[in-house]
DNA sequence: GGGCCCGCAGGG
DNA sequence: CCCTGCGGGCCC
């Protein structure tokens, strides 16, 4: 999980990074943030010293705050785009089904169904509004599901650089505001306010008016009311779908993993008394692996956060039976064939599914979930980069019941298993 | 537990 | 280019 820089020689977590690394860079050298040269910066031969517009506008160039940005989703970028749809389009994005959720607004944002990071409205003020957010951040707001009112945006003092702030002005029904009140069938009125001849022939917004909030100042009132063909997701009917969906709250990729190790190393730091993190801890460097990787030697992770991470992840699986692929994918791993019944076997025993799931298909080598698991003609599974360690220590045996494996065998990736366990394990490999 | 304040995305 | 913003996490 760590990285060593090609320069220092200074140890990352790559989980610590920012933006974090999912995986170790395929690349053969690697620069922390220090030492890495930024190219937009360098300064080739004939060119004029030049320095980052941008970067020199932005706040952090003026204030000295110390404070660490490098880790969590705060100041995070996308990492995807939505292309399915510009970001100009009204109504359902295909493929992403009513009652999908995730962590963060950033990830609304990756999928298309709300782009703004911060704001609650996006749209234009000369055409309409695309997607809301409703955040509960208005005391005044009444959201009785299938209708809701909801405030516009502005009144609010962001000075010292605030996204969100106290109401110290009246809005006006510009902007976002504007936009929202386009979706109402009916000319606009930016006095009054207005209510739709035909709502369904707008976009759903009932009505409009202005009124003196709790908050004291004018705000920009809207109702709402859902017209979807798909069932609500608050409803017994939505709630069967989703499950026969399958859906779960998305995580960013890696993000269940970092915590995980993230509040395993404070426990050990609580646990050691002192920081143990660094070279301190660390081997001679000669005795380290080869490739630019620090195995994490810390005891086992603790119980109760294994636990964490399949409650957040993927404990319900079981409680939804496999899905008719997954067991499709099952029956496609003929290698492991005897592995998988024992572990279906263990099916009707609630969560002990996944452990035995867990357990089966650990790696001798790691003594972990196996990543990238190639299946040993002994029937033994093991990281591909665990035995292609061994390899390089001329050791050519089955990790597991030293089977005579030949120097020059195949090592072939076994995707069906992979697929499987990415699929029990949401993420899993990502931190590997 | 709450105050502070950051990068980023989007509109105009 | 500037303005805006129903997030989010560090740090007091």
């Amino acid at each position: 999980m760590q990285l060593l820089c090609d320069e220092c020689n200074m140890a990352f977590h790559i989980y610590c990074l920012n933006p974090p690394l999912s995986a170790i860079p395929e690349d053969e050298d690697w620069y922390c943030p220090t030492c890495k040269n930024d190219s937009s910066e360098v300064v080739k031969a004939g060119e004029k010293l030049r320095t980052s517009k941008k970067k020199s506008k932005m706040p952090s160039a003026t204030t000295e705050s110390q404070r660490d940005w490098g880790k969590g989703m705060a100041c995070v970028g996308r990492t995807k785009e939505c292309t399915i749809v510009p970001s100009n389009h009204y109504g359902p994005v295909p493929g992403v089904p009513v009652g999908t959720t995730w962590k963060f607004r950033v990830q609304v944002s990756e999928a298309g169904v709300h782009r703004p990071h911060v704001g609650g409205i996006h749209g234009r003020s000369n055409d309409g509004s695309y997607s809301l957010v409703l955040a509960g951040g208005f005391e005044d707001e009444v959201d009785r599901g299938d209708e809701f009112t909801y405030t516009g945006s502005g009144g609010r003092d962001l000075s010292g650089n605030k996204r969100i702030g106290e109401h110290s002005f009246d809005q006006t029904l510009t902007h976002m505001n504007r936009a929202l009140a386009l979706n109402c069938d009916a000319p606009l009125n930016d006095k009054d306010g207005a209510e739709s001849r035909n709502w369904r022939a707008g976009k759903p917004v009932v009505k409009y008016w202005p009124e003196i909030g709790k908050c004291g100042f004018l705000v920009w009132r809207y109702l709402l009311r859902r017209d979807d063909v798909e069932p609500a997701p608050w409803t017994p009917e939505g709630i069967e779908r989703s499950k026969k969906l399958g859906l779960k709250v998305q995580y960013p990729p890696g993000y269940l993993e970092a915590m995980a190790n993230k509040t395993k190393r404070e426990a050990t730091v609580r646990a050691v008394g002192s920081s143990s993190r660094g070279r301190k801890r660390g081997r001679p460097r000669s005795a380290r692996p080869s490739k630019k990787v620090q195995e994490e030697e810390d005891e086992k992770p603790e119980e109760n956060m294994e636990e964490e991470l399949q409650s957040n992840g993927s404990a319900d699986t079981h409680e939804e039976e496999s899905t008719e692929q997954q067991r499709n994918m099952i029956q496609e791993d003929e290698p492991n064939r005897k592995l998988w019944d024992e572990a279906l076997s263990f099916l009707s025993e609630g969560p002990n599914f996944l452990r035995k799931v867990e357990q089966l298909f650990m790696c001798v080598c790691c003594q972990e979930l196996s990543f990238q698991p190639v299946t040993t003609e002994c029937s033994h599974n093991v990281c591909k980069t665990c035995l292609q360690r061994s390899f390089r220590a001329e050791v050519f045996t089955c990790p597991a019941c030293r089977h005579d494996l030949g120097k020059d065998y195949a090592m072939s990736l076994n995707k069906t298993l992979q697929l499987l366990l990415d699929q029990f394990f949401p993420g899993y490999s990502k931190g590997r």
